[in-house]
DNA sequence: CAGCATAAGTCAGCGTTGTTGACTTTCCAA
DNA sequence: TTGGAAAGTCAACAACGCTGACTTATGCTG
């Protein structure tokens, strides 16, 4: 897997390779956002709403320091996000029940019909992707985005999937 | 290409599967991003400069009109990026041959300095990544972007790619 | 128990980057 | 010569990052 190419047949590290696949990678993104973004606009809410929503709905119950270093924003940007989200009665807010400071956040019925709609939209375009290039293709690109991941990122993702709540 | 699965074997189209798709585009871009922001953040330019200095690196001599398309924005944000590239000497803006309403974008000296110190850090990363994945996986990664892309972004990227200026 | 650390929330302010709308100037082409 | 395309500008606004400072509640440790 890691062993194919040694002296030969290097072709696809030249820079002009690298540059197209920056550029697939731009272009890919932004098809990647357009599906949720266009059911966001018509909700008043954006990215990083989805984002919230997507990954409280991966891991109920998760706190809310969990969720931002997950995220990778500060406490205050999430915290804007979050309040929004539990005012319009999308999230949940529950006291912890071993250490009472921290607050676990699960989706409401509201809240899960949404994450449901956005990423009904998100996997359309994906399972068209996926399909129109195979399984093989899929791999690769699963490969290829892994090894693109922070290292620090990629252990806090894998941490997170498996810590559930 | 197109007909490896047929009735069997579609397990790469589960929803978990999209899911994890999903999620590792968003770290993955997250990574991708994250050494340029660096580097721009020390010089108080944002992503939306970068881009700009990309594509005008790609396709010089492009027009405003061009490059607003390619990066679906709007003239009015294009423009506030491009007024301080242009201001601080990075871009230079040559007033149309055959027509004087065209604007044509070239990188100065200073403009492709940065524009390869922002380059070499991302393919650096890119490089990494396709090394350690191998050519097969880079190739079906590029495939999944390209059916990831909408198909007029994809259509307007390459007719960019091949028109130059 | 006292005191420090941690988790969360809040307020204020700021920067980047996107948006719409309205308007002007320039200039090509019918 | 007139309509429209291209470019630029001004104003206002929103989303969403950030820092810094502060409070409240709670947990832990000496």
């Amino acid at each position: 897997m890691a062993d194919a190419p040694v002296g030969e047949n290097l072709l696809f590290l030249t820079d002009e390779q690298l540059r197209q696949g920056i550029e697939a990678m731009f272009f890919a993104y932004r098809g990647f956002t357009s599906d949720p973004d266009r059911i966001l606009a018509t909700l008043a809410y954006g990215r990083a709403h989805h984002r919230a929503i997507h990954f409280i709905n991966r891991a109920p119950g998760t706190t809310v320091n969990n969720l931002l270093i997950l995220l990778g924003v500060t406490k205050q940007s999430l915290n804007r996000v979050l309040r929004t989200l539990i005012e319009d009665g999308l999230v949940e807010s529950r006291i912890g029940t071993s250490d009472k400071r921290e607050r676990h956040l699960y989706l409401t019925e509201e809240g899960k019909a949404l994450e449901a709609r956005l990423s009904d939209a998100q996997r359309a375009r994906m399972r068209a992707a996926f399909r129109a290039a195979g399984p093989e293709a899929v791999a690769g690109f699963r490969q290829v985005l892994e090894a693109m991941m922070d290292p620090e990122m990629r252990r806090r993702y894998h941490a997170f999937r498996e810590a559930g709540a």
